[in-house]
RNA sequence: GCGCGUGUAGCUCAGCUGGAUAGAGCGUUGGCUUGCGGAGCCAAAGGUCGUAGGUUCGAAUCCUGCCACGCGUACCA
């Protein structure tokens, strides 16, 4: 289809180019399907220049048109205000709905960053969003022929440990790493969790344990330059450590994504502090005692990469992050996928990297998202540190699926919040309403998993063979049209790193279908082959969609 | 204060590289079932696109002011 529509632009361009003399860039749009399968507005751009009518104009371009225009358009039309409206041919048509999304990505290396959990905490709603938002986004890179290495980065050091540590040293008595085996292997997880919320409260209510706190941070990022996993401190640091990775990678499996790296803060620290410390003078300046980059001449914030005690800041860490990532892969691109609270300071770790490794800065794209909430409010104990978990986000999936359809289903259930999440442009807020999300009616993920099962089962239905489309009636006419799209919306949502425009695609899909399905008897019809060809198309087509966004697509419900 | 972002129907959202009557879903109202999975389809009601200006043949879309909310603004991430 892109070659299609690219071929139709370029030679309007040229008939442009012939009449008026004048290079104009022609971009086809998708207007509403009672004016034609494309629509320019050459005409009216033209007009003003020209200084005619712009419906005069595009008559004569028209004219030009039809004389030495493509083959595999039908007619042209002019409407409105001047409109050039194209309408396919059926074999052009049919045509295009076989047409593959581009391959941007073909012979690139493409690493991407997201979900970006602390060891020693609990993962919340926002990982949950991040990780669905990024594995979308990965797949697309994958569809356009990427070789997409998935990473994450994480906090297994800094203040955060410190506070879990105290906490757990209390729980345990002391510093004896053998009792961690009483801890069940299920109970690990939450046992971590609420020490972290102990210890973040001791830290800002009790003077004594802030100072134990900070020795401790200390101490764990003793462990990491002596190698030590032998102290018994040691020993439950690391054990601890382990059990977090664990608990990702289970979470991971659970909604269905996995990582083939995990950089943690410990392996960037030293390589962000050996380069930022290469670049005093040049880049960073000594200020008030640390290491800063002074983002005011760029019009950007100062930030501080290494503090007064010498300690690098996340700042130094990502530094450090993205030289690692480039060792490792080489990449020719980098997306890194965050919460937008951190927009504006990645900006500054950009641009100071660009400073000294511009093809770094210039390679790696940072998107951001905002934060889930959940509709009508949860009721969050500050016991549990006062967050939306994203057990808590699933478990509300679960259970409204349940309540809906009778049953467990892990897959319906996950295609719901999925969905949910990825129907909405990334960048601000989004509302996650689980009843909504689940309810099989309307806009939501589980519809259209049942759209594609009850194609499946029609298909299965018969043993007639589906044959060729021609000749398309109306409303098989309708649905192809929509079909030929599907390359397209790829394509965009590729470009923009926006997975929603094939949520909002899909669902228009099945609207079409749906209606189609409902008017026009398939099996048993005298157009029988031209319509199981038509059902099989769709069903792929859906199938496909969803892949792209994580989803299944199961062959019955 | 300054910077970034958001503001579209009762609710949740598309549309935002300017174009043809501003689109969906939920909810509301009415219709369709002796049929391939009715978890569906058809239809109606509902919007001064935060606000005031500006640019343009044409603005939800671009520019400016203002209002509301969110985030950021040096040793957290």
């Amino acid at each position: 289809m892109l070659i299609m529509k690219e071929e139709l632009e370029k030679a309007i361009g040229v008939a442009v180019t012939e009449i008026w003399g004048k290079e104009i860039a022609v971009e086809l749009t998708r207007p509403d399907e009672q004016f034609g399968d494309f629509a320019t507005n050459v005409a009216l751009q033209l007009a003003g220049t020209l200084g005619t009518n712009p419906r005069q104009v595009a008559e004569q371009l028209v004219t030009r048109l039809q004389e030495s225009g493509a083959s595999t358009v039908r007619e042209y039309t002019i409407a409105g205000p001047g409109f050039i409206n194209l309408r396919l041919t059926d074999t052009a048509l049919v045509a295009a709905c076989n047409a593959e999304p581009a391959k941007t990505y073909a012979g690139q290396v493409i690493v991407a960053e997201y979900s970006d959990p602390n060891p020693f905490k609990v993962l919340h709603a926002g990982h949950l969003y991040t990780s669905v938002v990024g594995d979308a986004i990965a797949n697309l890179f994958v569809q356009a022929g990427g070789d997409v290495h998935r990473v994450n980065f994480g906090g297994d050091v800094g203040l955060h440990v410190g506070k879990t540590l105290w906490a757990l040293l209390e729980k345990l008595g002391g510093e004896y790493p053998e009792k961690l085996a009483d801890i069940p292997a299920n109970e690990r997880a939450p046992w971590m969790a609420e020490a972290y919320v102990r210890g973040t409260n001791a830290y800002d209510d009790d003077p004594i344990a802030k100072d134990a706190i900070i020795a401790l941070n200390k101490a764990v990022y003793g462990f990491h330059e002596r190698d030590d996993h032998t102290s018994p401190l040691a020993q439950i640091y690391w054990t601890c450590r382990e059990w977090s990775y664990d608990y990702f990678n289970e979470f991971y499996a659970r909604i269905g994504t996995s990582f083939e790296k995990y950089y943690p803060e410990s392996e960037t620290a030293g390589i962000g502090l050996e380069t930022v410390r290469r670049h005093i003078g040049e880049v960073f300046e000594e200020s008030e005692g640390a290491i800063v980059f002074k983002g005011e001449n760029h019009d950007l914030h100062t930030r501080v990469f290494i503090n007064s005690q010498g300690l690098p800041t996340y700042e130094a860490k990502d530094v450090g992050l993205i030289m690692k990532k480039w060792d490792d892969y080489h990449f020719n691109r980098s997306v890194v996928i965050t919460g937008n609270e951190q927009m504006q300071y990645m900006q500054v770790v950009l641009k100071a990297i660009e400073q000294f490794a511009p093809e770094l800065a210039r390679s790696t794209t940072h998107l951001t998202h905002g934060i889930v909430k959940l509709a009508g409010g949860v009721k969050m104990s500050s016991r549990k540190g006062n967050i939306l978990r994203a057990v808590d986000v699933l478990d509300a999936a679960a259970a409204a699926n349940k309540e809906v359809h009778g049953q467990e289903d892990e897959g319906v259930t996950l295609g719901a919040v999925k969905y949910a999440f990825l129907r909405q442009r990334t960048g601000g807020d989004i509302m996650y309403d689980p009843q909504e999300s689940v309810s099989l009616e309307g806009n939501s993920g589980p519809y259209l998993q049942y759209a594609h099962a009850r194609a499946r089962s029609m298909l299965r239905k018969t043993e007639t063979q589906p044959g060729e489309l021609t000749d398309l009636e109306a409303g098989e006419r309708s649905l192809v049209r929509k079909l030929a799209e599907f390359a397209e919306v790829v394509d965009k949502a590729t470009s923009e790193l926006m997975p929603h425009h094939i949520c909002t695609y899909l669902y228009e899909l099945a609207q079409k279908f749906n209606s189609f399905y409902e008017h026009n008897r398939v099996i048993g019809s005298d157009r029988e082959t031209q319509r199981l060809r038509l059902v099989r198309l769709y069903a792929d087509t859906l199938q496909h969609g969803l892949a792209l966004l994580g989803i299944s697509a199961p062959d019955q419900m």
